[in-house]
DNA sequence: AGGGTATTTTAAATTTGTTTGAATCTTAGG
DNA sequence: CCTAAGATTCAAACAAATTTAAAATACCCT
């Protein structure tokens, strides 16, 4: 494999394909990762972050705000949740979901990042 | 809409459901940002972008390291070209890699949060 | 216990994203 | 010109995520 100029050298100097390898992050470092970027990846539940971030919500008062199906909502809470952005605590007949650390620093990102 | 005690009054003093509306980000700022947050969804992509953090590359090298077809890898380089996280320039016979400023930011914080 | 509201679960249908392999394009060099 | 190497494109197959509607669960209240 032929390389090209500036390119081969630069390689050299970090220890070639196999010391490049050795720089990467784990395969399951990566995993992690992009499954986090995966909960994200979805506008209602970026909205849904934005709302928790004003405050803990009950899941009627989200739905009232996204005006989409119960089970819709239930399905993408369920996502953020098991991403560990969310967490959700009965209360009486209600759930009421709120950010986590996680949740709150990246809702921080996304709020501010408005462009409005 | 009966609400819990706590979130009625809170969701009241922050100008009711209309009030919570108007203090979310826009559907154009929300579909911008997941679009980005989908870019970054798969651990391959995550793992180029690690790539190019070390240095620019060409696809051939890229190609090497992580072991898959040349038309798989020229799809998700694709999907990050797209998301305006990397960029490729020509050069002779092989085209170079290389992250943009964007790229350079969440690369870092793939590569930070590494765990190894 | 029974009825009503809030929320989740399930499974099927749909949509979207990824992989594969063949074909194509581009460029450098004989 | 012709060829070979590097890289992309395309369409079909495949896999994963999302939507939908119905059914189930959990809790409160009388």
């Amino acid at each position: 494999m032929a390389l090209p100029e500036g390119i081969e050298e630069a390689l050299c100097r970090c220890g070639g394909i196999a010391g490049l390898m050795e720089r990467l992050p784990g395969d399951e470092a990566l995993e992690r990762e992009s499954a986090l970027f995966r909960a994200l990846a979805d506008p209602l539940r970026l909205k849904i972050l934005a709302m928790l971030a004003v405050q803990p919500l009950c899941v009627c008062v989200v739905k009232a705000v996204l005006g989409i199906a119960d089970s819709k909502l239930s399905y993408h809470l369920g996502v953020l949740k098991k991403a560990n952005l969310i967490a959700g605590e009965a209360q009486g007949n209600w759930i009421i979901y709120r950010l986590t650390a996680e949740g709150e620093a990246w809702a921080q990102l996304i709020v501010d990042d408005d462009g409005s």
